[in-house]
DNA sequence: AAAAATATCGGAAACGTTTCCGGAAACCTT
DNA sequence: AAGGTTTCCGGAAACGTTTCCGATATTTTT
């Protein structure tokens, strides 16, 4: 027989059920049900990173004149202040940011969605946003989408979830619905995009030159002597794409250079899509005299090939390209770009999202274009 | 006069003192202290994200039984899980995981330190991790340590108030002094090492075949009939940089070659010693046939030297590094290397650390060699 | 010296979850 | 038909902070 918990008789107690892996009883005078531990139910606290009530207990006093000691509180006596920044450093207490968030209703982190870390311009954006991030006192926290629209939705979930204080963006090459990022924009979420940005949503963006930069590149080809200029180009849909190809197309114009449709190609930015432009354009009776690639991988996968054919650069065929990297300078013909400043777009971008983070209310979407500079090199320069 | 908020009597009250901005007053009577509230201080609930009270009021149930129903339990009828997941779905319900991560106490998050995102082995060992990791249902907050060791400390520190679940970290060059993981190591954190480990800390590690790696380098230059091998080495104290110096002195003596140590240069990884270097060994009377870069930008700041020159390679000197990249395969001479796969090191550092952190208690720690491969080009092909 | 103000602290609520615990109802067994 | 079991749900505690509010002791003012 078992005696009930409470008044210890052992007559009115039945068994009732097997709950939750363990028998349990049922007083019938006192109405209760309960459990018998067994004595290796007794916890083991486990060692735990300090809290504030351990700093308390160690002082005697509150945790909140603990917590105002440590933030700086003006009602707090200094002495006392003191004495607990002293205890707290040698107990080594540690803030739980995940606590301070909950509580606070911001996480002072914000979240970054690239295509993908391994391309030398995401990471000197990351590189910028960290920069300004954690000097602002901002966690970071990166997410790739794989150039995958999914992932990317799947990422916005995830950095909401997480509760981020604000998010950059530059979306997938397949992204053409912006649902998700409307409805976080509309639930009060700070968004800044940059570089593959979205027209149709309201946020403040940061953009290259993509119209005058390519401009300028293809300026510098005509003056070069070039008139029949291939433009290796992007997605149809993808923002930036357009908007380079209406600065080579704008360039030619000017020139009164016809715009020959023949030599536009829109690639998928994969490697095999440079091999098949260059078939197409090799195939032309008309053939071309430079080329335009819109992003720089595709550049040097058709230097390569071209190098491979037997074809000199710049003499039969000039190249130039958005973008820079070491191996720009270095490779042979050296190329000839329109260099974006992966680290200051990094830098601008955080800085407005922070900015409109903290003047949520007031903040005014912008675009803001940062400079990028033409620098020409061997590819693009002919001799005679 | 002012009436007592309690007994409604004004006699007795008295003003006491002007606190926190607003008028206090005191009853005598009652013993109380009061404010009157003015109208503007009616609160004006701004609008929140959609919490688990609000879907358990909408359906009229217990917060308890919304999260059973999110949660997988099995404490929950079927039919109540479908309708909760409904509605949950209707209202775009998106679990607050700092509040999930403070009551679970466990962030389901994990840390990364390394020192430059910008370099393409650290982008690649990122982008390697957040797979796993993502798999896993973790998520990766990333810090850079610009190889500043305070930074590092910060990093540390950072990652530790937002209650990382674990930590990878590649350690600055500068770092000889590892109390931060020792401490959190002790507190219980899990933390694995990857690339630039630590000796003296009972921790996992991911490397790479710095010694043998090394070893084939120098084996193939012999091969290729190099005797007079320069070695570019990193700071002294670094382990990987004595590795793989240990890897260069091994294949040396296996082929009866004599250490010279006029030979060996240890740099800085600054630009400026590569050159430092070359200068050095240009000045010896008995100048090398051969360089061997124990670090990938060496190799590339010194071919780009030596061609300035006019410095034949590999016939007037072959050149061998660590490291890979498109670079390296299309650089001229491309360059003999010993890849290590960044991307591969980032998922075996990942998976490491969350085997660590889901069997904390059993979990024994235990150092990983990734394998490499030598890729000859042709900066180490001797043609006579 | 009473009244008013100030300085400083403790208690408790709140943030949004999960989970422990207990209870009611319905369902089985003899 | 009563004891026993199972199912399913609600209430409340807990996670570690911050902050609101109230309270006391002390100081200043009148």
């Amino acid at each position: 027989m078992i005696a009930c918990k409470k008044c210890g008789k052992e007559e009115d107690v039945i068994r009732s059920g097997f709950v939750r892996g363990t028998q349990r009883f049922y007083c019938k005078t006192c109405e209760i049900y309960f459990f018998i531990k067994s004595a290796n139910q007794l916890v083991d606290k486990t060692p735990h990173q300090t809290t504030i009530i351990d700093v308390a207990k160690a002082l005697g006093v509150s945790p909140s004149t603990v917590s105002r000691a440590l933030n700086n509180s003006s009602e707090i006596n200094e002495y006392t202040r003191q004495e607990i920044i002293k205890v707290a450093h040698e107990m080594d207490y540690r803030p739980n940011l995940l606590a301070k968030s909950l509580n606070r209703g911001k996480s002072h982190t914000i979240g970054v969605i690239i295509p993908d870390i391994q391309r030398p311009f995401f990471a000197g954006v990351v590189a910028g946003i960290q920069k300004i991030a954690s000097e602002a006192g901002y966690r970071v926290m990166i997410c790739q989408s794989n150039e995958s629209h999914y992932t990317e939705i799947l990422n916005v979930q995830a950095l909401v979830a997480s509760r981020v204080d604000g998010l950059l963006i530059s979306h997938t090459k397949e992204t053409n619905i912006f649902d998700h990022v409307k409805l976080q924009l509309k639930k009060g979420l700070p968004i800044v995009h940059f570089d593959r940005i979205c027209g149709e949503v309201d946020t403040a963006k940061v953009i290259q030159e993509d119209f005058s930069g390519s401009f300028a590149l293809i300026e510098h080809l005509i003056q070069q002597g070039c008139t029949r200029i291939a433009a290796c180009a992007g997605p149809k849909g993808l923002l930036i794409s357009e908007n380079r190809l209406n600065g080579y197309k704008a360039a030619l114009a000017k020139y009164g250079i016809p715009i020959d449709e023949e030599l536009i190609f829109h690639s998928n930015f994969r490697e095999a899509d440079s091999l098949i432009a260059l078939a197409r354009w090799f195939d032309l009776s008309n053939k071309p005299d430079a080329i335009f690639a819109l992003h720089y991988g595709n550049a040097i996968e058709m230097m390569v090939e071209l190098k491979q054919k037997g074809i000199k650069i710049p003499n039969e065929i000039a190249l130039v390209a958005f973008g820079d990297d070491l191996l720009a300078s270095l490779i042979e013909p050296s190329l000839t770009v329109f260099n974006q400043s992966a680290y200051t777009i990094g830098q601008e971008a955080a800085n407005i999202l922070i900015d409109n983070i903290i003047n949520k209310e007031t903040f005014i979407p912008f675009t803001k274009t940062i400079k990028g500079k033409l620098i020409i090199r061997q590819s693009s320069q002919k001799t005679d």
